[in-house]
DNA sequence: TCAGACATGTAAGTCGTTACATGATTCA
DNA sequence: TGAATCATGTAACGACTTACATGTCTGA
């Protein structure tokens, strides 16, 4: 493995919550880990693929008479490598931000556009915070009790089978959304008056 | 023009400031923007040779007789397109965060190994507020008083020739990294003090 | 029965980085 | 004079998306 690969490990990672098919692994980062991270299919079939050729996960089985998933589950090599990526440093983010990009490069235009631009930056960033609080509430609840309510599955029944340890890493995850979200807001309250000032 | 292209863009505003080279770009974007974008060599100058075969830019005449450097103006036309884009929406960034990703799969390891992740984002996270709260000290003198300190110039020279409405959106972008910063710094407490509780 | 979700996969193309090639200029 | 930086550029590669092809199953 010359660099490491960050698909192959996200990929390796959720199998080693669960065994998993490739539509799954895409329904659940599409569903649940959007905010901070993206697969496409091209992606996640042909890495599927790759990681058996690597011996880093293995083809399950298909259940049943009728059952068409293909399900992948790690392999003790999988477990080992994924460990050692999980433990290396991350490489600070390469992010490039449309909206501030074009915030940035408003400057030599009437201020009204760069007020239009913030406010709807805003109200999209309300727009998260609100989905994320809703999803907080649920998943401090299911933390406390154990137990996932009825709620939260209908809206991520992806996260179905998941153990205590597990909600609890996702509700710390989602506090990070929050906190993120609640920045921006802030951000815009500030630049807004500031504009207008 | 198909699907509008960030990159074009992104050079084609640089240049709506002031007419830059290839390499200035560059720079500019490494030294003063890369905390929301990047561009590489491999992008730029490629990319402005597009803009001039579209009628975007316009290559300028190189001054002096040693002079090396290229320069690139925007065009007319190119005001005219860069301000619809400026205008459009922007989507939602897709961030893919290494680190967001590397803390949530932990969830099966022991937690001692997610403390020493956060503590590891945490000090990263406050080295650049650090740096952030260093550029926003002078750029906030240089708003004030619409003169540069003589430190942000050695620290950003590129940012030299800059009116006062260029500054202020520069000190107000700086401001979204320093919200930015500061949420991630506050949910890296969180975090640690509900992982130690 | 048929629309819509489920499910797997591939091909082509876009976007971007890295590494390399080349040469001028500056300054210790 | 030779190392570092300035400066422009290209070729090869890698990562990721989009659009398409194909077929199955479920439920109103």
């Amino acid at each position: 493995m010359a660099k490491p690969k960050k698909t192959w490990f996200a990929i390796l990672g959720l199998l080693s919550w669960r065994p998993m098919s490739g539509y799954e692994i895409k329904k659940f980062v599409e569903n649940a880990l959007s905010f901070f991270w993206s697969e496409s299919y091209g992606q996640v079939y042909p890495t599927l693929k790759a990681l058996v050729d690597a011996g880093l996960a293995k083809k399950l089985p298909r259940d049943g008479l009728g059952s068409r998933r293909q399900r992948y589950s790690i392999t003790e090599r999988g477990k080992r490598e994924l460990a050692k990526w999980l433990s290396s440093p991350s490489e600070p983010p390469k992010s490039r931000n449309e909206f501030e990009l074009k915030f940035f490069l408003n400057s030599s235009r009437p201020q009204k556009h760069n007020l239009k631009l913030v406010e709807e930056y805003r109200s999209q960033q309300q727009e998260l915070l609100k989905d994320f609080l809703e999803s907080e509430k649920l998943l401090k609840i299911a933390v406390r009790n154990d137990a996932l309510p009825e709620e939260l599955l209908e809206s991520m029944p992806e996260i179905g089978d998941s153990d205590n340890q597990q909600l609890t890493v996702f509700y710390l995850t989602l506090r990070h959304g929050i906190h993120a979200a609640r920045a921006r807001i802030a951000w815009c309250n500030e630049v807004l008056s500031f504009l207008q000032s």
